[in-house]
DNA sequence: TGTCATCCTTGACACAGATCAACCCGAGGT
DNA sequence: ACCTCGGGTTGATCTGTGTCAAGGATGACA
């Protein structure tokens, strides 16, 4: 999740700032996004779909947290995607296996109308390479949550989708840092964390005890989390990488 | 895996047809793409990287498997890709969690260089353009990927990944058919498979003698399927898109 | 104040899949 | 003919996580 690395753009009116679509000159491309944007809102547990077009463009998370799922027929769940505040997200259902774009707090997105998106990037070929090139990132951080699906313990993948959660605050600068330790609020319930971590909610709930009783995290309420060293969490989540966070 | 929605482009003198980069106009891009592109070949085992120059673009698989894989430091692995003939990969490890691209087979692959590729790129907005497309494609298979490994069975995913062979054999015309019955070799071994499905060997090896006493499949060999009813394995998958193969 | 719903925690038990171990089979090599 | 070695199968047992079930905490609402 290289997040962090990744050139931000801030429209004229969202309270955050996106992760940039174009990486070279902001500034004209900013204006022009200005122009063709609009804002729309979804309630919590709300399908999130552009009005009748199939959604066939981007969309960037201005707050709140939606997610992307995949079902099967029985019911099992799978969350294959996490869209925080600045994330963009396009063209969902368009292969074979759809997957669904659901609103899981309230949230509210800044769109792009496909028509005028297109031929802005038809027109500027950057934009079209930055946008291949977040694709890619995008990919990565997929891949490289099989690792955690597939061959992580319970409490590892706890300890990955922690350290993922707080990078991303951190990246954002919704973070607090007091003394060394580093808190952040958890979002999600725990059966959205199951969903995501291909666990159960029980399960979900016992790990985090356990790293409550281990001394790696220290829970204030259910949803806020205190993590005293960030190395101790990064070595339960059996991760080399360390996102560059440590420092 | 819509793979046999995809365009595909003929080399001047590679035995398969690559997955599309430009679906527009197909002649003249040949042209340039024949000019700039050279052949390697990399042994079983061998870890496939472009000599010196960190690999920065693409390259499509001729002959043979490669896989990509992710390590962690205890010797879990997990693989995150399977490039089969026709694939293309590009920037491998450009990021921070970067993953292996290794041989599994002997691998003879069809590579561009990557200035002229990019120049080529550059001056060509729809191949640019295909190439988003391509990645989203890889995107959905990741993501779809992902929902095997969170929340399938030991026996569902076995039929998931014999799906996904037979599939793209099909789509290379490398399968066989004799009255319904469809028929393909298995080029990975147990061991890979486990590494592909989050699984131990011995679980895979369980798990296709299973569906062999099931009458699912009919192994000739260790390494050759037969799929008397590619329905019954689609339901072993629990797998509601039949990838348009059933008829 | 009580009721209700949602989210969370904890316990007891079952079971799918991991682990450990023995053995089989076929292809080279000498 | 024999050995060796990689790949594959099968069995016995162990264990991490799922399943089922009961109950706690908090906030909304009448």
């Amino acid at each position: 999740m290289p997040v962090a690395q990744l050139q931000s753009l801030q429209c004229s009116d969202c309270p955050i700032r996106h992760r940039a679509v174009c990486a070279r000159c902001e500034a004209d491309e900013l204006e022009a996004l200005n122009v063709i944007k609009y804002y729309r809102s979804f309630q919590a547990g709300q399908p999130v779909i552009w009005s009748g077009d199939q959604m066939n463009f981007v969309g960037s998370v201005v707050s709140g947290i939606a997610t992307l799922t995949q079902t099967m027929e029985d019911g099992r769940t799978q969350m294959v995607g996490l869209l925080l505040p600045s994330d963009f997200v396009g063209r969902p259902g368009r292969s074979g296996a759809a997957y669904n774009v659901v609103a899981t707090t309230d949230v509210v997105m800044c769109c792009f109308r496909k028509k005028p998106f297109e031929e802005l990037m038809a027109r500027t070929p950057h934009i079209a390479h930055r946008l291949l090139e977040m694709t890619l990132d995008e990919l990565d951080a997929a891949r490289e949550w099989m690792l955690v699906l597939g061959r992580k313990t319970a409490r590892e993948k706890i300890a990955s989708l922690l350290l993922i959660l707080a990078r991303r605050d951190v990246s954002l600068g919704a973070d607090e840092r007091i003394g060394g330790a580093l808190s952040f609020d958890l979002k999600l319930t725990r059966e959205a964390m199951a969903d995501y971590l291909g666990l159960t909610l029980e399960t979900v709930s016992r790990q985090i005890s356990a790293l409550k009783k281990a001394g790696v995290i220290i829970l204030e309420g259910k949803r806020h989390v205190i993590v005293p060293d960030m190395r101790r969490l990064i070595e339960e989540a059996g991760d080399d990488s360390d996102g560059g966070l440590v420092g």
